[in-house]
DNA sequence: ACGTTATCTGGGAGCGTTCCCAGGTTCACA
DNA sequence: TGTGAACCTGGGAACGCTCCCAGATAACGT
């Protein structure tokens, strides 16, 4: 069933039915009619490869997740939420998603080149870049359209992408340990080959220096996003008796409760904790956390993404969305 | 930069160039070399679309989750595990997968339809389906080729799908309840219009009986796969003083553990709980349930779904993948 | 009445592949 | 040396759309 058979039943020609399809003008209301009721009596949907060959537009986008197995899911919903913010504005200007996720072990075929090599997508949002990434290299090389979600590794002003002002924030969660009395500021960060925990990392320092307190480098541990990865960052800490720790990530976030839990140390009593990203987690456990709605900034990215893809807006484009930080229980206790 | 470009540059025809790109035998190995260097140094991949239009395959596969927002991440890891595992399996075979992810709110088009739209897909993946659900209908109606994860809603011999024997392994947790010399065993079921939930409770209810035991309707909550259901159905089961509960999913089971923790009693010592999936967070909550592997019923199913698509698999086809009881301290104290 | 313009409709060409067939060469074997 | 099979190569046709142009008809102002 093709356009040319439609227009046979309603007695017009092909260009006629694309005319319908499309919803361009220059078609007589009568005509228009019967063509819709052929088409809605076959249940006629066009074939999206031939459209795609002609126009060169999918109108799908994907989504390159170049993370391993265990983060993807876990205690870690930053994917999902991600996944559910990118799906929702796609939704919305009647796109699709193509989804790649890395596994652990790459057989053969690597996770760039798998992503390379199905070129059905119209553009790309990528996220949790490192800084050799080759699928980002590959992008840049190949000049392929793509957004990211987050800083980049090196700040180049030829990519767009979406991010919030992480080393702000970070000085904010700061500045909130210090107006509580906090003086032994410790911190555990997430992957320093990625941008935002850098930047984190840098707001960390200035809101230290910013309140005149000295940097202790026993009280900074540099680490992964992953839970167990907080734990042992706490443990290591615990010696140099810290009397708050600002985790680079809500899920190292998790770790820490959970070495000091088992250390009997009370939060926020003896040590204060916050967290970075506001997952759903972060509530559960009345962590305080520098909130950004990661649904939002998905949405964002996917927006932009289309956006750029239509023409609408000028590439590259920058997006710092704002952050707010949560005070919870693991600060400031009722 | 189409087979004709490289064709000349290599001096050979665009016959020549397809042969080489799809392996095909019939080339002779100094032409093939020649071509292949002008194809890697062209950095050259042939229009998916314009094969697609040929071929009539995508090498793309579809997945809908037919769920709202919330179910999608929070403590639930069931479908990032499940998107896992069909991603290994896609990999494996060269696919590349299309998300869809429903919304809560559904502006105009409905889930469904969006997803019917859009017919990239060579075949689907479908999971978490209602009775009643349009997406469902939709998709038989239209001779669509898909795969269910999970039993389909009415027993249809046309459908293929992978689950796991939900009824049995519910019985085995009774079994297992039974001879820990727990007595009045308490159940919250899942949604009762998704055929697992339902099926897992007959499997309760056949338990009970096997053993002898009266089955006392207060001990039967009728809920949904949240962890907030979990809680308030175990402060609606406490005046009963089940010293078991059977949960129909790890995430009500988490709910429960809140309602008991709130009300001071002891897990395993006055009340036993099992939960059903084995997410992640069942080890970490030491909850003793039903293991099946939710990455490997993705797998699973793509690799079906691809199966069927290439026609080395007969339509339809059901697998039912083996369960296995992990004890663990929610129901026996170390 | 006549141009001029806006509205409507149809058909050819082309997007970049694969598939099929025809023709040419090489090779093994009688 | 002839003959059939296997091997290799090229070009036409087709997949199902959109885009462009040409032509027909209606609407309008002078």
């Amino acid at each position: 069933m093709n356009l040319e058979d439609i227009a046979r039943k309603a007695g017009v020609s092909r260009s006629t039915v694309s005319r319908v399809i499309n919803n361009e003008k220059y078609v007589s209301e009568s005509v228009r009619q019967r063509v819709m009721q052929v088409i809605q009596q076959e249940r006629f949907q066009p074939n999206p490869a031939a459209r795609t060959l002609v126009t060169r537009r999918s109108n799908i986008i994907g989504t390159a997740i170049s993370q391993t197995t265990n983060v993807f899911f876990g205690d870690n919903s930053y994917y999902p939420m991600l996944l559910q913010g990118i799906a929702e504005a796609i939704n919305k200007k009647n796109y699709a998603m193509l989804l790649w996720l890395a596994e652990s072990r790459d057989d053969g075929v690597s996770f760039a080149e798998r992503v390379m090599r199905h070129r059905q997508a119209d553009g790309l949002i990528i996220t949790s870049v490192r800084d050799d990434d080759p699928l980002f290299n590959a992008l840049i090389q190949q000049d392929r359209r793509f957004v990211m979600v987050e800083t980049p590794p090196k700040w180049n002003d030829r990519i767009s992408f979406v991010t919030v002002d992480n080393e702000r924030a970070a000085e904010g969660v700061i500045d909130h340990l210090v107006a509580i009395g906090r003086r032994r500021i410790a911190t555990i960060t997430g992957l320093m080959s990625i941008r935002d925990a850098y930047d984190r990392l840098q707001g960390y320092t200035r809101g230290l220096h910013k309140a005149g307190l000295p940097q202790d480098p026993n009280l900074i541990v540099y680490g992964g996003f992953h839970r167990a990865e907080g734990y042992h960052g706490m443990r290591q800490l615990l010696p140099f008796q810290p009397d708050a720790v600002f985790a680079g990530g809500d899920t190292i976030a998790l770790g820490v409760l959970d070495a000091l839990a088992e250390a009997g140390l009370r939060v926020p009593e003896d040590v204060a904790v916050v967290g970075f990203d506001d997952l759903d987690v972060a509530e559960r456990h009345s962590l305080t956390t520098v909130s950004h709605s990661v649904q939002r900034v998905g949405s964002t990215a996917a927006t932009l993404l289309i956006d750029l893809i239509e023409g609408q807006l000028e590439h590259p484009h920058q997006i710092v969305l704002p952050t707010e930080l949560v005070i919870r229980r693991s600060t400031v206790a009722v």
